[in-house]
Formats: structure tokens, sequence, C-alpha cells
DNA sequence: TGTACATCAGTGAACGCGCGTTCACTGATGTAC
DNA sequence: TGTACATCAGTGAACGCGCGTTCACTGATGTAC
């Protein structure tokens, strides 16, 4: 499997993982293009025999988190088993882990300022990521009488807006943290309520 | 009450407002003390005689903006008048509204990566923003069963959580935006759900 | 009120730095015959 | 299989740039008498 070969062998990818470590490492604004050039054990200029320049490098990382993203999430909803809503609550536990263990591709993907649009190939990950979450929030739906029933887009953006904001919030490397709790608690809960509030858990 | 006298009179506000207006435009990463500083009409190295260096500006901002933000969403509040629950949901809404309007601060607060601690003052400014929400959560809380009440401070994460979300998920600048929906229709519902599933509105 | 002195906000020039990127090159690999 | 040529990944040096910050200075303002 290992294509090692050609000069370098895989230097691209040898640089989306540098990247990856400086991001997770100094944010990414602490990424340069010539500190992953360093890191991955070749001059400065030969990034750019690979990438047309840092924001180029930058979509890649990016796009490579999305699409992780869509597996994770995807490997977690697990076609909707045991329950939609085992599931569900399953997929949320797979967004907290995602941020957890890939902070590079995560602060890549969600501060690195990149535009979604910035490459097609971007845009297609990001959209099939967002793709596995309306779905798990739209089988979740059907249980809820049509007439109350919330469009799933709105209820996957509710889920999708508390984890970002919890990631963003409380996961983050803050010494003691702002809250007694851990993410995955504050996530669990708040997931709960949200989902009691919808009629799909019995009101305790 | 315009000190204008000394010099320039008060370049060290000017210089708060000049990045403010920096970093709305461009991002936190966009901000330069030399472009500051120009945009003041003085000197590049006349920000020094205020600032200890660039965080320490950045710092200044971020606590202006937590001030800012603690008043704010204080007067949404308004003593829990006419009840908890409206003035929690108003609370909800200026939350957005601050978001919105003082962009800049809201980035210098959230996005530039200033560590709440990097002064007391910030650390001080952040806490009372903290409590404002915490209180209001407080407040609703009283109102649910003690047996099946959330602490408030997980309360108010929730809250504070899905707020922030929204706010960075939907309410940029993403032409077209990534749903159908504003970002204050996103947070009127989540919330409402939210509070439904704490029993603090009648299930319809 | 007037004068002498102290203070200190802002200046202008300069610094060292690391960045993103370009360019002519070289040499290892792939390919055609 | 061997040779000649084409390809192209990586090099090394250099560029222009703007950044944060320092420093000796100057001149406007404040203050003591």
């Amino acid at each position: 499997m290992s294509k090692r070969g050609y000069h370098h062998g895989n230097l691209r990818q040898a640089l989306v993982e540098a990247a990856l470590d400086l991001i997770a490492e100094k944010g990414p604004t602490g990424f340069t293009m010539a500190e992953a050039a360093k890191r991955a054990d070749v001059s400065a200029a030969a990034p750019y025999r690979h990438f047309a320049g840092r924001d180029d490098l930058i979509a890649e990382v990016a796009t490579q988190g999305y699409d992780l993203f869509a597996d994770v999430l995807d490997y977690a909803y697990d076609g909707g088993k045991p329950s939609p809503l085992a599931a569900f609550e399953a997929v949320g536990r797979a967004y907290l882990a995602f941020a957890r263990k890939y902070p590079g591709h995560y602060m890549a993907m969600f501060e690195s300022g990149v535009s979604v649009n910035q490459t097609t190939d971007l845009a297609r990950a990001a959209d099939r990521a967002t793709r596995v979450l309306t779905r798990a929030a739209d089988a979740l739906s059907a249980r809820i009488p049509a007439d109350r029933r919330p469009p799933p887009a709105m209820f996957a953006a509710h889920i999708n807006a508390m984890s970002h904001g919890i990631v963003e919030l409380y996961a983050r490397g803050k010494p003691g943290g702002r809250t007694p709790f851990t993410p995955e608690e504050l996530l669990e809960t708040g997931i709960g309520i949200y989902l009691r509030g919808l009629g799909l858990i019995a009101p305790d």
C-alpha cells in the first residue's frame, strides 16, 4: 500500500499530515508552509509542486476532515440501528469524539477561515457531512406527530449548533474549564432535554 | 465628555476602535498593530505608549466586549420581568443581537485565541457575562420540580453553547447560508424546544 | 501671572524576522524503442 | 535487456513584504514656585 517510490514517495499526504499536527498544536494561524515543509523534511519550495498555495493546502486538510467526519458520523449512525433514537444519540457522541480525536481536522474545518466554496471537493465533502446529520434527524423526525414536527433541517441545525458550541466553548484546552461539567455530559444532557422537548423521550 | 486635549486626546480608545473595525472586516488574524495605528492617524510606534503589545490590545478589546455583552444581556433580562421565562427568552435574543451588532467585539472575545486569563480585567469581565446568563437560568430553574431540575450552571451552558453554535455556524457571512433558516429563527425554536424539554413550556 | 523645569505622548527611522512564493536548476525515475 | 530521451519532484537561493517592536528624539502639556 505504501506507495513510497518517487523521490519522497508521497509528499502531498506527508504535508497534509504535517499541517494537521501544526494546526492541532498552534491553531490554524500557527500553521505555515515553511514549517510544514520542514516537518516533512523537504525544502520550503517543495510544497508548491503539490499545492497552489497555503489556502489550497488548508482546503485539502479541511476536505479530508469533512470526509472523515462524515464517515465517523455515518458509522455511528449505523443505518439507524438499533433504533432511530439510539442511533441519533450515538451520532451526537461521535460528533464530540471526532472533535477530540482529530483536533487538527476540526480546526481546519471550522476555525481556519477557509471558505467551504474554496474547492468543489471541499464543498462536496462538507455537504456530505451535513447530509449524514440531516438523515439522522429525518429518521427521528418521522416519529413526531406531523403537526408539531419541525423541519428536519432545522432539527439537524439545532443539534449541530449545540454540539459545535460545546466543542468551542467547553472542549478546548482552557485549563480548569469554565464549567464543572465535561463536554460529554453537557452534550448528553443537552440533547436529552432537547429530544424530550420534541416528545421523543417520555417526560421522565 | 470628549477629553480631547493632550496631543491626540484619547489614543488608547481610538486604537481600540480601529482594532474593532479591522477585526470586524478581516477577522482577528487580519488585525495588525501597524494598520490600527494608521487608522488612528498616528505612527506605528505610538500604540506602544498605551499597550504592552498586540496581545494586550486584543485583550482590551475583548474585555470591553465582555463588559458590553454583560450589559446587553443584563438589560434584556430586566430583572426577570415580566416573567422568568419571557426574560430568559429575551436574553437569548440579546445574545444573537450582540453578535450581529458588535462583530468586532464578538470575534475578539471568541475567535481571537486570546486567553480569558490574559488579564485580570478580562477574566473579571468574562466572568460577569457568564454570571448574567447563569442568573437567568437560575431563576427559571426554580420553576422546575427539584427532582428533575438540572444544575443551573448546566442549563446555562446548554443555552450558551447553542447560541454560540448558531452564531458561528449560521450567522456568519457565508453567502446564501447553509440552511434556509435565519439564525433568529433557529435560536428561537431551539430554545423553545429545549425549554419544553425541561417542562417549562406546556407541550403545545 | 510668568518662568523654569519635569513629564510623557507621539515621531521617524531602523531592526530582525519569518513569511509566501518564484525561479532556474539537477538529478532520480519512467518510458519508448 | 539496454539505451536515449522525456518527465517532473525536489533543491537552494533569492525576492519583496509587512509584521511587531525598540530607540533616541522632540515638542506639547502640566506643574511648582
